[in-house]
DNA sequence: CGTACCCTACACCGGTCCTA
DNA sequence: TAGGACCGGTGTAGGGTACG
């Protein structure tokens, strides 16, 4: 991991100053720390350039769907902000609730039941991997796109007022086309993606202390909601309530039949898999579980470079949902990088997992160009090093 | 110790600039 | 030229503060 803590006490307090001080109207403050603290642990190897990064609004707006969706029930609205009285009556609380309200009633209605409150991160999840994003209705897509305008425009605000004065933390999001030269995207960022910037030093404070921040996080939106009238007085919610929905994570397991069903073609075929825990060999025949290298209780991450056929039983008695010791790790990276490479030879599984690859990490290109590996090489190692930060930073189980 | 006023942090609105 | 991005001004709730 980076530098001790020690030195990140400047921006540490600059953290939890805006997070226990700072004047709030709306829960915005606390949603804008809990998305950066993620896109930083999502984005595991950008802190390897020990630069600015910059961060596309549209990233964060995507977190803030999955933290506000418990919120934005239809029926029982949970208000984030104070609601003042206008000549045209109240206003909302925040922002952006009728376009998300209107994203979840569509949502709603695709899958034909109420949503659950960790929906949100799933739904995020779906649309980040194009070929899933492609299975929605035209109209439900739109509101997504409405959702994210909407939530980019709030983002604003806190981006703004964060910290003494305006401005003051950080600078007013502008395009990533006029940031060139000033530090790097992280993967996935387009030209014409407004950018918050996060310095380096702010960036390794997060990863530094992503576990508390989160923690911090979730414990002041508890008390801020708490505090906040509701509209329905009999039915009074505590912070227990609170945090069981902002800290609902999909726990089912989504059908992997795509990827099933092209790993099968490849074991028609006569590909041979080895399972990078026990190292059995999986053929034609041999039943398998498509394993999630990153437990999805930890982080739900459905891109196939953290998908793996491994041994079923090993899988659902010895692995579960912990994540391996560094020397099973390092054992393992070899299976994996033949498990990569074996996607590479399906048409479909390449540009799958070239795409997966590309959204999601910084250096496999520079690792291929200037370190000489293979791209299988390259992913099994920044898919080690990725689990084996989370492991050490969240203090995980491992096995 | 109460109250009037000020400040903050946001929502919202209307005007302007830009571009397809 | 229309529609969207962008910008700045205004109103408001509630906490803070000065003052009688």
């Amino acid at each position: 991991m980076g530098k001790p803590m020690s030195l990140n006490v400047a921006n540490s307090s600059v953290i939890s100053t805006i997070l226990r001080h700072d004047t709030k109207v709306t829960s915005y403050k606390i949603a804008l720390l809990r998305a950066i603290n993620d896109v930083v642990v999502s984005f595991p190897d950008v802190y390897t350039y020990h630069q600015n990064v910059f961060v596309p609004l549209r990233a964060l707006a995507d977190y803030w769907i999955a933290y506000y969706w418990p919120f934005v029930d239809p029926h029982w609205p949970i208000y984030q902000g104070r609601r003042s009285l206008r000549a045209s009556g109240l206003n909302s609380d925040i922002a952006f609730r009728q376009a998300l309200t209107s994203l979840r009633l569509e949502w709603e209605y695709s899958i034909g039941t109420a949503s659950k409150p960790s929906d949100g991160f799933f739904l995020i999840n779906e649309m980040k991997i194009g070929r899933k994003n492609q299975l929605y209705s035209p109209a439900f897509l739109q509101k997504y796109q409405a959702a994210v305008v909407a939530l980019c425009d709030a983002l604003e605000m806190p981006i703004c007022y964060a910290g003494p004065g305006k401005w003051s933390i950080f600078a007013k999001p502008v395009k990533f086309k006029s940031l060139q030269g000033q530090g790097i995207p992280v993967p996935g960022t387009l030209l014409e993606d407004r950018c918050l910037v996060i310095n380096a030093e702010l960036w390794q404070t997060f990863r530094d202390m992503s576990l508390w921040v989160e923690a911090l996080c979730i414990h002041e939106w508890c008390l801020f909601t708490e505090r906040l009238p509701q509209e329905n007085q009999h039915q009074p919610i505590n912070r227990g309530d609170i945090y069981r929905l902002l800290t609902d994570r999909p726990d089912n397991r989504r059908p992997l039949t795509w990827e099933r069903n092209h790993i099968d073609i490849l074991l028609l075929e006569g590909t041979e898999f080895i399972c990078p825990w026990t190292e059995k060999s999986i053929t034609q025949g041999v039943s398998y579980h498509l394993d999630h290298l990153m437990p999805l209780s930890v982080y739900p991450m459905n891109e196939l470079w953290n998908l793996a056929p491994s041994d079923p039983h090993f899988n659902a008695h010895q692995k579960r949902d912990r994540l391996p010791s560094s020397q099973r790790l390092a054992s393992a990276l070899p299976h994996l990088t033949h498990t990569y490479a074996n996607y590479l030879t399906s048409l479909q599984l390449a540009s799958v997992i070239k795409e997966d690859v590309n959204g999601r990490f910084a250096t496999v290109p520079q690792l291929i160009n200037q370190a000489h590996l293979s791209f299988p090489q390259a992913v099994s190692q920044v898919v080690g090093d990725f689990l084996n930060d989370v492991a050490v930073s969240r203090n995980l189980a491992r096995f």
